[in-house]
RNA sequence: GGAAGGAUGGCUGAGCGGUUUAAAGCGGCGGUCUUGAAAACCGUUGUGGCGUUAUACGUCACCGGGGGUUCGAAUCCCUCUCCUUCCGCCA
């Protein structure tokens, strides 16, 4: 969500913004959002006045009854001269006589003053069916307010390159020895089925189309691996390991920014109001939600290992062969919470952290800096890292890191507290995968494949596999 | 799954339909005193929205969430969530 003071102040700056994203839906939302922004304004400042005066009036009014200084007479003469001004709308006249109660009383009664109150009370009844009426509006209004804003994504940061689609994403050096092969390399969707490591067809049978089973040392091979990122990240680089829900309310969706516009792509559970996670980040960035925190615990680096489940409606007949693209597939994901001082040096890290891993896996790998029309609803700023994969010859994206800046931070209301002493502040909340296993597990396999269809495995992954040096064809 | 009791500011905890602003204590911050500190004393203390003459002032909302009753709700009613205790079941 954006600032709306953003929106207010620099609309026509916030459209230039959005037409680089190429949003144009999101533009003409604009126009609206500070219609409706107006309105609800407006509505407020009425509504407001006349709450104040109920709550001085009912006081007031409550005062006179109870009050056993003034004598029944001129308590009744107040409460006529009251009901007179409030029957003529004039409610200004009508704090003006509790405030100087008439000098004179009249005659009345006890009884007769009591009466009299009731009837007071009866034509204050009138004012708060006004409150009621616009406080009715005013919902109505925000609700628009606010659903609108909901389409709106995030402004990229001032250095993201201007450029309509992904092609144009701006490529870094290559990092990393690129093997050459002395025989044709094999991709995995062939390597995995002959080494009895991945399972497609009885994946398919149990689940569907891109479902798959890793068997054996493909089992095991993944497993190793996340143990291998999760022990490097909690003990050489400072994260906090989370384990987190794998289902999560709708409220969760909408705060990390996966909902409303993406709804299509998650996996709701029947009559539960709940989603299978797409990806641990929308856990751990719902964590904290309504939360203050002090500046001196952040940066917060947090990292979570789940299954992630996605439909992949959007890219329906892409990528349909291997495990590239599937609906269930799991993740190591960094999070980090940062002060706004310090969020695109804590991405920087970030970028540092996954690749290092990579390096260590002794797979080539490049970054890839992410231009305007590919950077996604929340990130201000994207980079992707990609390992290379000589089976399938392609850059397989492995890590996507993104700086949200406050975006995500002002929907799940998530703030600290400044050092200094000063006002709440919105967190920067990052992302990054440190990896994304199945296309890691393709990298290695099809890295490090021999000419007979064997794998030999990493050697930084050994020691989580007893030692095993090579995965080989059976028999 | 059943029964009962709860949820109040950073924390403890009073208030249970109107008697100035949610009492009091603890903690935090600022100050006085002190060579320094402690103690004591004084002052101060949350979040969000709206308005304006905008580090300030005014105003509205917030006592677990939502809805209702009422002229007026922390207080009464409904509902949801969570917590505690007891019973049942259980990896």
């Amino acid at each position: 969500m954006l600032d709306i003071t953003l929106i207010r102040e620099k609309p026509d700056w916030v459209k230039d913004q959005l037409r680089k994203l190429n949003d144009e839906a999101a533009v003409a939302r604009i126009d609206k959002i500070l219609e409706l922004d107006q309105r609800r304004r407006a509505l407020l400042t009425e509504v407001e006045q006349l709450k104040a005066l109920r709550n001085n009036l009912s006081k007031a009014t409550g005062q006179l009854r109870g009050n056993k200084k003034l004598e029944v007479g001129v308590k009744h003469a107040t409460a006529q001269a009251v009901i007179a001004a409030l029957e003529a709308d004039d409610y200004q006249k009508a704090q003006g006589f509790f405030e100087n109660p008439p000098q004179h009383g009249n005659s009345a009664t006890e009884a007769e003053f009591q009466e009299t109150m009731n009837t007071l009370f009866a034509r204050l009844g009138g004012l708060g069916d006004k409150i009621t009426a616009l406080d009715e509006q005013v919902r109505g209004v925000e609700e628009a307010f606010y659903e609108e804003q909901l389409w709106v994504p995030n402004m990229p940061h001032a250095s993201v390159p201007v450029a309509d689609s992904d092609e144009a994403n701006i490529a870094h050096p290559v990092q990393g020895e690129i093997r050459k092969f002395d025989f044709k390399a094999q991709p995995h969707w062939e390597l995995g089925p002959a080494l009895g490591i991945i399972d497609f067809e009885r994946g398919v049978k149990i689940a569907g189309t891109r479902f798959y089973i890793l068997a054996g040392m493909g089992a095991r091979l993944q497993r190793a691996l996340i143990n291998f990122l999760l022990d490097e990240l909690t003990t050489l680089w400072n994260f906090e390991e989370l384990y987190v829900p794998l289902m999560v309310k709708r409220e969760a969706m909408y705060g990390s920014g996966q909902f409303p516009k993406f709804v299509d792509t998650s996996y709701p559970l029947a009559d539960l109001d709940m989603y299978m996670l797409p990806t641990a980040e929308v856990a751990i960035a719902n964590m904290l939600s309504g939360e203050i925190l002090d500046e001196a615990s952040l940066p917060r680096n947090y990292v979570g290992h789940t299954p992630c489940f996605r439909q992949e409606k959007m890219s329906a007949g892409r990528d349909v062969r291997g495990i590239k693209r599937v609906h269930q597939f799991e993740k190591v994901e960094m999070f980090k919470l940062a002060s706004q001082d310090t969020s695109y040096d804590e991405m920087e890290k970030m970028m540092q952290i996954a690749e290092s891993m990579i390096a260590k896996l002794e797979i080539p790998y490049r970054r890839l800096e992410i231009v305007t029309g590919d950077l996604g609803f929340t990130a201000t700023k994207k980079f992707d890292i990609e390992m290379w994969a000589p089976g399938c010859e392609e850059w397989l994206e492995v890590s996507s890191i993104s700086n949200t800046e406050d975006f995500q931070a002002r929907r799940a209301n998530i703030k600290y507290r400044p050092s200094d002493g000063g006002k709440a502040k919105f967190v920067h909340m990052l992302n990054g995968s440190c990896l994304g296993i199945p296309r890691t597990v393709i990298a290695i396999m099809e890295n490090y494949q021999t000419a007979d269809g064997a794998i030999v495995i990493p050697n930084v992954l050994r020691p989580y596999l007893g030692g095993q040096e090579i995965i080989e064809p059976k028999g």
